[in-house]
DNA sequence: TTTATATTTGTCAAATATTGACAAGTCTAA
DNA sequence: TTAGACTTGTCAATATTTGACAAATATAAA
């Protein structure tokens, strides 16, 4: 298994036979930070993930779930959190949701 | 049920009875931004969470998982994560820990 | 009401963190 | 060797966060 976002992609780019040059065109950044990213020195932008998922023609959304899984893990390790952590993170998306609207639907006044 | 590590807070607080003020003197903060921070306006700093534990006398790791699992909560539901993200990152979390050394462990260079 | 205290909001500069860019280095394969 | 791929260090530009203060608005007691 591989946490940290660099390493998948860096998988990515070399299945893919891409340089690190060729990749950070595409992705618009500078392939010296690519290398950073990809190694784990510095971190992938969120904004750039929709470019990730273009160029490999990828689902967004396996590619958020791959990153943000991966910072909550790497959080969640470096702070010492307990696995329940996850489990109310769980519950208090769901009441996120169940409060707010989602997406499209119409929200009624529902009390507090 | 509450998210919102702020509503968390300001329920400790008033449960306690304290103002904005001797609360955020104790957390070495200014009033005005323990306001914000209780209403949802400013974070509260994850180097401050010691304080806070020792200030109402909680285990730190229960106030973590709080603080924690609504950041989490949020990342998800402002960039409409799939909830698999948590799954994963649980798995990411046990790789990390077999991996790397838990604390106080004497490490082995196990292969990679 | 007036007064005192609690809370909220706005703003801003200082402190921090992140990013983009470039130079110079290593490594590898021809 | 040389060329291309990759790594590392550095630094200014940008962006974000923070601490601090003033001013506005509650809230509640006298």
């Amino acid at each position: 298994m591989k946490t940290g976002f660099g390493e998948y992609i860096r998988k990515l780019r070399t299945e893919n036979r891409m340089t690190l040059t060729q990749l950070a065109a595409q992705l618009e950044l500078d392939s010296a930070n690519l290398s950073k990213i990809e190694n784990g020195k510095r971190e992938f932008d969120e904004k750039r993930l929709e470019k990730l998922a273009t160029v490999f023609s990828l689902k967004l959304d396996d590619i958020k779930t791959e990153f943000f899984s991966d910072l909550f893990a790497k959080k969640i390790y470096e702070n010492n959190c307990s696995m329940e952590t996850l489990m109310v993170a769980e519950e208090k998306v769901n009441y996120l949701k169940s409060k707010n609207v989602k997406q499209g639907e119409i929200k009624f006044n529902t009390n507090e």
